[in-house]
Order: C-alpha cells, then structure tokens, then sequence
DNA sequence: GCTTTAAAAAGTAAACT
DNA sequence: AGTTTACTTTGGAAAGC
C-alpha cells in the first residue's frame, strides 16, 4: 500500500475567549479589522505569521480558518487574545480551541476515469455533475469527510476533525479504487 | 367528523390546484424549450412521485418542475443544459441543479453524466450541419471518452469541439463563434477542448 | 436558507492587454 | 490570443435575520 502524502490546506477551529466582548472598540483601535454589524454580526481579525483570520464576535466565540495547521489554529487564536487583552478588555488566559474541519489535498498520482468510478462506487453514493463542477463528489462514513475525485488523480478531503481522517479517507479510497480495477 | 371531512376537501382542492399549476408550468416550459409530449410526460412522472414522496417541502413547485423537466430530458437522451432550462424558469440554475441532486437522489434516478454525444443532434441541426458531420463529430466523442478526455469537462463544451472539428473534416466549416453560440460556450473552451482533442487523437486541422 | 472566513482541486468565464 | 481575476463544489463554527 503507497503511503500517499496529504497536505493540510486549511484548518478551522473555534473558541471562547471572553464574554460581551466590545467589537467596537476593537474596530476603532485596530486598523485593519474590518467590521460590518448590518452585514455580519463578526468583527474579522487577520494574523500574518500564522497566516490566518478570526471572526470575533461580541459574544466572546471565535472562529479560526486559514491555518496550514492545528497547532497554527493554536497559535494564531493566542495572537488574537493577545491583542484583544491589549486593548484593556477582559479575556481568558487558556481558551479551549476545537478543531471543527479541516480541508486537505493528496494525489494519487494517476488520471480517472470518473464516469466510470461514478459507476464502481455506486451511483447512489456520488454525485458527479461535470456539467457544474468537474470534480466527483464522495461522502464517506468512516471516516466521515467529503471528497472530491478529480480526473487528474488529485483530490480533496474535507469535514474530517483531525489530520488522521484524511488519511484514512485517501487509504481506503485508494483501496476501493484498486479493487475495483480503476486505479 | 363534518370538519374532518370538509378539511379532506380542503387539502384535496389545495393539492389538485398545486398540481394543475405544477402541469401547467411544467408545459409551459416544454413548449418553450422545444420538447416533445414524450419528455413532457417523463417530466410529469418524475414531478408527481416527488410528490407522494414529500420532497416539494422547503422547495418551490417552480424548482421542482424545473428539475424534474431537467432529469426527463437527461433521460430520454435530449438534455438540455441548466443555463437553458434556467432561462423559461423563475428559478435560478443553481438552485435548479441542488433541487435536480435532491430529487434524483431520492427518487433513486440513476443518471450517469450526460454525454457529449447527446448534444450532437441538436447543436448540428441548429447550424444546418448534414448527417455526415454528425457521425463523424459522435466518432470523435468516443474516441475522446475511450481516452479519458471528457472526465471533468463540460459536456456541450467537448460536443461543441468534436462538431468544430468534423465541420473542417467534412469540409462544411462552421467558425467557432458560429459553434460556441449554438453550445452556450465561450470561443475560449472551444479552442481549448479541440486542441487537447486534436492533439491527444492525432488529428490533424488545416485551418 | 443567507450573510463572512480560508483553501485546494479543474473547468469555464469574463475582462484586459 | 494570452493573462489575470473570479466563480462553480465540499465542510464547519459563529449571531441574527
């Protein structure tokens, strides 16, 4: 079995940092934060180094996406505390960050045939529209993620929790693909 | 028990009139796309099982006698593009497309993609294209898909290739504005699908 | 359902040069 | 015609309409 190499893209993660949190203020002080209450009720806050961007509301939830990596999420959250407890507004120290998705790509490094894969897998458990996207759609069970087959051989995992969903997915796609002879 | 039954009824005129208004819509936009009873009543088929299924809940009539006309069409082997059945229809193509997904999946319709092939008849006959470019723009298309050259492209994108490169073969020339106004593509696609073609096939095109 | 964020895949599209 | 930018699909959280 080839141990095929996925890369994490993009991770999303959300937390708690504090209550009542006044997005105003933060709006008015930090120059680049960009908020729009009639538009979306959460203030955007960018990171550079992790590259990121946190959507805080006045809540105190806060949601991370653009990591390349679970413990980037970690870090670019602290950042965001970090400037948010700058201002003189109350936050917690340790927030609780959980990984809610996160989006991977992998190559299995040979062209498809998608229509006939459409057909192996079942009609009934894809969907594969070309006419609207070019990529075949595959939600599986276990582990349970999305992913999306392209004609190339190259793929993406996504609705996984942990780094180790994608993998699987990619293992036992790759074993389906191959049993059925399509690989 | 009188109020039980007078409520019957009531639901009975609402459910006769939701169908009567889906029936006229749904020929409404087969007269206006062109499309023979035959699909009409594949349509009418597909809309009234979606029906006794309960899949219109959360969805409107318009968007389901759109999908439902979109899958009859997939299935008798004369589709009709979302863009098309979008333009007789209130509702937009995307929402036409998730509610198609919906219903087919539901309904358990098995529809593999439609294949460029399908299109041929249609697009030719649209650009006054003889029998002959027909056959040769169809012979194509197998090859292409024998290859793996369709996965992931646009159906009426390859069809609108294979028809401009049997229109050179054949010697009856169409230009590709002529073609890509006819497939609802752009120029762009169809120089970009018959070059892999030409190239990957080994055809060889005098311009 | 929508709104906003980020990112990849590959095809198609539109706006410019 | 070539380049760039942008939209299609997937997933998830947040607060509110």
């Amino acid at each position: 079995m080839k141990d095929y190499k996925i890369k994490i893209e993009n991770v999303v993660a959300s937390t708690q940092i504090g209550e009542n949190i006044d997005l105003n203020k933060i709006a008015r002080e930090i120059k680049d934060a960009e908020y729009k209450p009639k538009q979306f009720p959460g203030l955007v806050l960018r990171t550079k180094d992790p590259k990121a961007a946190a959507l805080v509301f006045r809540s105190g939830k806060v949601v991370c996406t653009g990591s390349k990596s679970v413990e980037d999420a970690r870090r670019a959250v602290k950042q965001v505390v970090n400037i948010i407890k700058s201002l003189g507004i109350e936050v917690y120290d340790d927030p609780d960050v959980r990984v809610q998705n996160i989006v991977a790509s992998a190559d299995l490094g040979v062209d498809l045939n998608l229509n006939a894969i459409a057909v192996g897998l079942g009609l009934e458990n894809i969907e594969y529209e070309p006419e609207q996207f070019p990529g075949l759609v595959y939600r599986l069970r276990d582990p349970r993620v999305v992913v999306l087959i392209f004609g190339s051989g190259k793929m993406v995992i996504t609705g996984g929790k942990k780094p180790e969903d994608a993998k699987r997915a990619v293992e036992k796609i790759s074993e389906e693909l191959q049993a059925l002879g399509l690989m | 028990r009188l109020r039980k039954w007078q409520r019957r009824i009531r639901i009975s005129n609402a459910t006769e009139r939701n169908l009567a208004f889906a029936l006229s819509e749904l020929d409404r936009m087969a007269s206006a796309l062109g499309l023979p009873k035959s699909v009409r009543e594949t349509a009418a088929v597909i809309y009234r099982k979606a029906v006794e299924k309960n899949l219109i809940r959360g969805r409107s009539i318009e968007g389901v006698v759109a999908a439902a006309l979109y899958a009859a069409c997939r299935q008798a082997g004369v589709p009709r593009t979302l863009d098309e059945i979008a333009t007789y229809s209130r509702v937009d193509r995307k929402e036409i497309g998730r509610t198609y997904r919906f219903i087919a999946r539901e309904l358990g319709l098995k529809l593999l993609p439609t294949s460029p092939a399908d299109y041929v008849p249609r697009f030719c006959a649209a650009l006054g294209l003889s029998g002959e470019v027909q056959k040769k723009a169809i012979e194509i298309i197998k090859k292409a898909e024998e290859k793996e050259l369709t996965s992931g492209r646009g159906p009426t994108g390859v069809a609108a290739a294979a028809i401009y490169i049997a229109s050179i073969l054949t010697g009856e020339r169409r230009t590709q504005r002529e073609v890509a106004e006819v497939a609802g593509v752009t120029e762009v696609t169809i120089r970009n699908r018959y070059k892999e073609l030409a190239e990957k096939l080994g055809i060889e095109i005098i311009l």
